[in-house]
Order: structure tokens, then sequence, then C-alpha cells
DNA sequence: AACAAATAAAGAAAAAAATCACGATTTAAA
DNA sequence: TTTAAATCGTGATTTTTTTCTTTATTTGTT
């Protein structure tokens, strides 16, 4: 997988590769540094700064190929390399997660989600069945999955995340949860913040 | 609003902030910054360059006080200038993000949904209602609301978000969408990039 | 009262990231 | 063919962010 590729540089990749998926599909075979950079309102030597990390040269006065910009995009951040997932908690933002197809093209599959509601089980959600968090240590076992996607609601956070480490497969959880969990060293836990990220965009933007 | 807090540390605010108030749920009064920098993996000197933003002095040998610091965090962000929304598109993530409870004490309050689907409207959620989206122009107009929370799927992004930004209104597009928005330079969009978030997980942690 | 340990504070240094600036190249137009 | 404009590539500079280091303070212990 990428090696050093900084957090904000990743970022900015995911953000020019959904921009040259489109001109991909509009037919457009080159694009230039300025246009993106505009469209994305960051300077375009950033851009360019960032497209020599892939090792991919543009062309003076016509820019990059749209095609090979996004291969290289996809082969630095590993979208090839897939990596199998649960999702724990099956409310709406645990639905709507396993209902996001584009996981699938950036290496994230998710095979199954979890939860503890009787009336949700056994229900089949884009192909991925629900079943009960007592299932979740035997096939993470079985199937070899690493990561939870944790999407409980606040108060259970803790006690769902202690209950799914017992198994000594789950080592990532990617917690969707607002609570800051407490897990031993080596869980690695990556908190998508939505709080924080409103709190950025209200104090970057508003006057 | 808070003027010049940078992004990295407006985002570990937001975390201190959640230890902050499970640690006053838990009726205890002080906290230091080794224990707050264990807790989340990062260099205690930090979390006191941090705190120093604050103005909110610690006491050697003791720490912080829990209430006075949660208050500052509170303050510094802004979470007391409440900023009304609209979410557009009642899918899973437009829901799950209605019910997200906690947006209302960190200053985002959600007036309600909008949708295109005519079996939806009308239907309250966590006392928001879902209107048409027809309806979200006058709605943003007579209320008042700048900002608009992007929940759509990622085919109709940007044709509702052109849409909506004939608003004279709408200010503020928080896209929830993996589409790159093309909007004039009036409108301020934040990206809330799940896959980037999980491509910069992926780069972090995995070996 | 003296000492040791924990911790804050603050400045210095280092590292990382973003921006600037300019030369080189390519294309299109005059 | 010459010129102008657009664009890349990249080194230099600046800014931002993190880490390191030292000093001072507080508390508990002997």
């Amino acid at each position: 997988m990428s090696k050093n590729i900084p957090e904000k540089v990743s970022n900015r990749l995911t953000l020019y590769h959904s921009i040259l998926a489109e001109y991909m599909e509009e037919g457009i075979e080159s694009i230039s540094s300025p246009q993106i950079a505009q469209r994305l309102g960051i300077d375009d030597s950033q851009v360019r700064k960032d497209f020599k990390l892939l090792n991919n040269a543009g062309k003076c006065r016509v820019g990059y190929l749209v095609s090979e910009l996004k291969d290289s995009i996809e082969k630095t951040l590993g979208f090839a390399t897939v990596k199998d997932a649960f999702i724990v908690g099956a409310g709406h933002l645990g639905l709507a997660l396993a209902k996001y197809d584009n996981f699938n093209s950036y290496g994230l599959n998710i095979l199954a989600l979890f939860d503890n509601d009787p009336h949700k089980i056994d229900i089949q959600v884009n192909n991925k069945q629900i079943f009960h968090i007592s299932k979740l240590p035997n096939l993470a076992e079985r199937l070899n999955v690493e990561i939870a996607i944790l999407t409980v609601p606040r108060q259970f956070a803790q006690q769902v995340a202690d209950y799914i480490i017992q198994s000594s497969k789950i080592k990532y959880i990617w917690n969707f949860t607002p609570a800051v969990l407490k897990v031993p060293p080596h869980i690695k836990v990556w908190n998508e913040n939505l709080i924080a990220s409103f709190v950025q965009f209200a104090c970057k933007d508003f006057e």
C-alpha cells in the first residue's frame, strides 16, 4: 500500500480522482493543473506538486492524461488492494454506508452488518446480510475480517467496541460515533468526527 | 466565530471536548495533558499548546479544570452561535444526520429535510419535517437558512446543487456526496469525503 | 522542612506543507 | 517563422505544525 503519502495529500488525491473520473465519463483526455486547482479552490502549483508524487509527467501547454493520472492515483492510494470490513450498527448510518457502492471501487469491501435488534436480523441490504452482533467474533475469525466500521449510537459505542475487539481478528475500528474510544494499543481507531468536520467548515468559511 | 484556529487544532479540540464531556459525566474535576495525550495517542506538549490557544491556564501537578476547559472549547469553536441548516436528500444518510442529536449542542440546528420522493414528504424525523425539494428556495428565504447539507445520491448531486443555490440564501454546502461540485465562487463547499477518510485510515494504519 | 515526582509553560528547533517565482517547453496564432 | 500565451517542473521561501528541551510550580512524602 501507499508508503508515505501525507494525510492532506491523500485527501486531495481522492478529490482529483473524482474529478478525473468525471472527465473520463465525458470523454475528455487531458486536464491541466490550473483547471483542477480552480475547481477545488487551491493553488495550481500545489496540484503539480501532488502529481509529482505519482511519477506521472505532464506536458506543457496541454496538461496531464486523464486516464494515466487516474490509474496512478488508484495505484498510489491502493484502491486495488481490497480490504474486507463489517459494519457494526444497522441504523440509518450503517445502512447508508452499506449502500454506498463507491466503497467497493476504492478497495473497501463490506461483507456484512451487525446489530442487536432482532427485527433487523437476516434482512439483506445491498446484498449484505444483517447478523446478530453475537455472531461477529465467529464470523470475523472465519472470514478473516480485520476492520469494523462502528455506527452504533454514542452511548453504546464503548461497550460495543469492547465486545468486538474480543475477537482477536478485529484490529481496526473506523469510528463514526462521537465517542472517543478507549482501546488497547494494538487496536487502531480512526475517528470520523463529523462535529470536527462541521466546526472546520464553520470556522473556515463563515465570516 | 473563531478567528484563526487551524484545521488540525480545531479537529483536536473537538476530540478533547468529547473526552471532557465524558469526565464531566463521571464527576471528575480535573484532567492533565498526559492523560488526554495518551488517550488520543498524541504528544502531551501538543495538548498544552492547543490549550494555550484557549487562554485557560492549568495548574502544575494537577492539570486543567474539566468544566472550565470544556466551556472554553465551546466558546472558541463557536458552539453557542447557532447556525440553521437544511438536509437535502432524505435517504439513509440524510435521516442519520437528522437524528444525530449531537449537532444541536455543537451549534448546528437542522430545521428540515428535503427530498423529491412523494412517499417521504410530510414525514417527521426527529421533529423535523420532510418537504418536497421544490419548497426549498421559498423556505430558505423565509427562514433565512444559508447552509444546505447535501446527502443525495452521487448522480444527482450536481443538479440538486445547481437547484438549491438558485435560492440566493443558500451560501454553504456541506457535501456528503462523492461528487466534486461545480459552483460559483460565492458558494462555499465543504466536502465530507468518506473515501478520502478511508484512504487516510488505510494508508496510515495498515502495515 | 527538604526532597522527589508530576506537570504546566514557554521558547527553540525541526519537520511538514503551502506558496511563490521563474525558467523551460509547447501550442496556437499572427 | 516569430511571437505570445499557457502550462509544466522545480528550487526557494514562507508559513504552519509538531516535537523537543528547559525551567518553574505544585503536591505528596519522608
